[in-house]
RNA sequence: CGGGGUGUAGCGUAGCCUGGAUAAUCGCGCCUGGUUUGGGACCAGGAGAUCAUAAGUUCAAAUCUUAUCACCCCGACCA
């Protein structure tokens, strides 16, 4: 998928729209329903897994970050500074900011909540007993970014972050392994997303973690890499900042151990651009604001008495529908239109439907056409359909993500493949920053990640040195 | 933030190089009436545009010049 197409399917489908700053964007209600599903479904998984959800401040104090900045150097460089609080208006009538209303201290509003969530948990922490923390909240952040694009990277986006404090090492090693699980469940079993999972390399990592580990995706044309989802393992780096310290069963002070990992509205745009084809977007069924449209054929008050019998015994199945019934556009129409939208199932009623008890399924991933005997429980046909065309969509971008997963031995053919063909490239590879830079300004492709160590001692593809280190590279968005 | 491109009705566009007369082409969409409705219907009529913004050149600017803003593409930055 070009990247017109992209933003054209975003626009067509009503998903989002520009506002009028870069990078900022509007999100429709059929791309904000996306977005609820998603939510909906990690939170029954944050509150499996003992996660409370809870809500922290938009803006944060400079003399918070400062205090992160002297210890674990993170320089804050996107982000947007609120220094006044009053406008006046100028001798052109234009507003201008009121200079007297300079602000004592400036005001970051959050590209990330670390900084107050460890002020906060330092007020929190006494004691062993109120160990561990689990927290998660939905939000915004802003990062002013330089080069936008729908979803993928916004200036404000909607996410997802959690944060837990522990009394050990281990176990906030252990909760970087069931956070794994729970975004793989998501991934997989909800978004039909296949993905490459591992540790970032140093350069890679995010400045106040120990390693971070990612889930990384391609899109379906043109093979570029998206970040899915990251854990941070912070070690005891920010509860040293803060001097986060409990008092443990024999009675010492102790720093305490963090973690903290993250979705955003990045993964509508990762959706999109994974299952689509020619006739546009194909949603993954358990996130599809809705499930099955029905589009009667003709208006009839019989018809439409079945139609919402129909619809009843959909509903109590939890399946979501909806009826058009909308006689003004042609049959035709709204079909290009619902498949446009990526809509799993369309039921389609007419005379001959009405005449046999039947109803008309079409499928959008395959168009296959099924008439189904509505007397004979269509909710169990309906559902087992719907599984279908989720365990389809999920094989199906496996496979194209393998097909476009290659190996390479030397960085040679590494560069001429990758101009060739964008796509995932795993390599053995020596830890080395200066290469990896060399790697990347030469290429322009980065490592996506570290995803396994191999007992044997390999050639490294860059300097050949051995190694037991493989990596995937890829072109990023 | 550097390089390139674009900005004309709700959307997509023609016109711009080579300035011209009532200031604007075509398609989709929208409104009214009618006939239609099984994979993007048709006929008739209608509404809708300070040509991104600002300044300049000129008798005359959508068209030329400059600045600003936004968007797209390619870099650097980044979830």
């Amino acid at each position: 998928m070009d990247d017109k197409k992209y933003i054209n399917l975003i626009k067509s489908t009503n998903i989002a729209d520009y506002s009028d700053i870069k990078g900022i964007i509007i999100i429709k209600p059929y791309g904000y329903s996306i977005w609820e599903n998603i939510k909906n479904i990690f939170n029954k998984i944050l509150i499996k897994n003992n996660y409370n959800n809870l809500y922290f401040p938009l803006l944060i104090s400079k003399k918070l970050f400062e205090l992160e900045n002297k210890k674990l150097n993170i320089i804050p460089k996107e982000c947007a500074i609120v220094t006044h609080s009053k406008f006046k208006i100028n001798y052109n009538n234009k507003l201008i900011i009121d200079k007297k209303s300079k602000l004592n201290q400036e005001l970051i509003i959050r590209p990330t909540s670390e900084t107050i969530v460890w002020y906060t948990f330092k007020k929190w922490i006494e004691s062993y007993r109120n160990l561990p923390i689990k927290i998660n909240q939905w939000c915004n952040v802003v990062r002013l970014e330089m080069r936008t694009k729908f979803f993928i990277r916004n200036s404000e986006f909607l996410w997802q972050e959690g944060h837990s404090a522990h009394s050990s090492k281990n176990e906030a090693l252990l909760e970087v392994k069931k956070v794994k699980l729970m975004y793989k469940k998501l991934l997989k079993n909800y978004l039909c997303i296949p993905f490459i999972s591992g540790y970032k390399t140093r350069k890679e990592t995010f400045p106040g973690a120990k390693f971070t580990y990612t889930f990384e995706t391609i899109t379906k044309e043109k093979g570029k890499s998206i970040q899915l989802a990251t854990i941070h393992y912070l070690s005891n780096n920010f509860s040293k900042v803060f001097n986060v310290k409990y008092t443990n069963e024999i009675g010492k002070k102790v720093y305490t151990w963090g973690i903290s990992w993250g979705i955003s509205t990045r993964l509508i745009g990762a959706i999109i651009m994974i299952h689509n084809d020619k006739k546009g977007l194909i949603l993954p069924p358990k996130i599809a604001p809705i499930q099955v449209i029905i589009i009667p054929l003709i208006n009839n008050y019989i018809l439409k008495k079945r139609i919402f019998f129909i619809k009843n015994i959909l509903i109590k199945s939890n399946i979501s529908v909806e009826i058009d019934n909308n006689f003004n556009i042609t049959p035709g129409k709204k079909f290009y239109k619902y498949d446009n939208m990526g809509i799993p199932i369309k039921l389609i009623i007419g005379i001959n439907e009405l005449k046999n008890n039947t109803v008309e399924l079409i499928r959008r991933d395959t168009f296959k056409k099924y008439y189904l005997d509505i007397n004979n429980n269509i909710y169990i046909k309906i559902l087992k359909i719907l599984s279908n065309i989720h365990k389809r969509m999920y094989i199906f971008a496996k496979i194209e993500m393998k097909r476009k997963t290659y190996f390479v031995k030397s960085f040679k053919n590494f560069k001429k493949k990758i101009n060739r063909n964008y796509g995932f490239y795993s390599a053995y590879w020596y830890k080395d920053s200066n290469n990896e830079s060399n790697i990347q300004s030469i290429t322009k492709s980065t490592i996506r990640c570290i995803t396994s160590k191999s007992k044997k001692q390999h050639k490294c593809f860059y300097s050949n040195k051995f190694t037991n280190i493989k990596i995937i590279l890829g072109k990023s968005y």
